[in-house]
DNA sequence: ATGATATCGCAACACAGTTGCATTGATTGT
DNA sequence: ACAATCAATGCAACTGTGTTGCGATATCAT
């Protein structure tokens, strides 16, 4: 893990006012340099040889995405997957997710809630408030 | 349960060569007579009182959606919900889910699929497959 | 009616995620 | 630097969804 994602890391942590400990800032160190969004398994044996329990690191994953410093995705594996909010994620985006090997990467933000709102129609009486959309697909490796 | 429902639904599995067994019609037929889409446990409550195991609803579903009479909707409660595919439904669609009450709704057929596609580009070398999109919001109840 | 076998029911299991509580340790004030 | 505070951790036990293996049962073709 280089020195750049920890430090980083705790930065982070500090500036959203919590304290900055071991598990956090190398929790978030990790997803810091993860490319693609990872499964709290992925991360726990990632992890593994250092201490780190199950629930600390739900906690921990919660408390992220509570401050938004990370963000959950839903999957139709029942899995929740996580990843680091950079800038170009802030916003509402798209997820891709491969129907091979599972492989879940974020898309660049697409306006597409305007869009795709306009897209559908909902019945009478309900009311918009986001709109979730996953692509499903082969990731480059297996295509 | 009315009896057109328990007929249709015999019918529907016959035509696809399985066996007619009591626990497929009836499970089937309370699917067809339901607006939204239900999960496992709610089938369940609602069949309390007839013989029914959890494993043989489980299969019952399976088995429905594999030769697609049904369809599977992933959700972010991480449950999953079934629905009858009607003619509307056939093709893909957008569901909605209430962020108050979980009520789930399948939405018109949009022809979302070619349209959000263009919406959005993969990653070179990536292979679309399918889109999944769930609009979230308020149902009339609950706004 | 009967036999072949698809389906069912039960028990046991796998895995994701949660809760309560005693212990630990990061920060703050002195 | 050190103690006090209380946020955060680790552990144990639990919940809920979904799966697997296997013997028993019920459906359907004959």
């Amino acid at each position: 893990m280089p020195n750049t994602y920890v430090s980083a890391a705790e930065a982070m942590i500090r500036k959203e006012g919590g304290r900055a400990t071991d598990s956090r800032v190398r929790i978030l160190a990790l997803l810091l340099a993860e490319d693609q969004a990872i499964t709290h398994r992925e991360i726990e044996t990632r992890m593994s040889g250092q201490q780190l329990d199950r629930v600390t690191l739900y906690r921990v994953l919660q408390w992220l995405a509570d401050r938004g410093l990370i963000h959950k995705i839903s999957s139709d594996d029942h899995v929740w997957r996580f990843h680091v909010n950079h800038a170009a994620y802030a916003h509402q985006h798209a997820h891709f997710k491969c129907t091979n090997c599972a492989k879940v990467v974020c898309l660049e933000d697409l306006a597409s809630g305007r869009q795709s709102e306009r897209l559908l129609t909902l019945p009478a009486g309900y009311r918009f408030q986001a709109i979730e959309l996953t692509i499903k697909g082969l990731c480059a490796k297996c295509v």
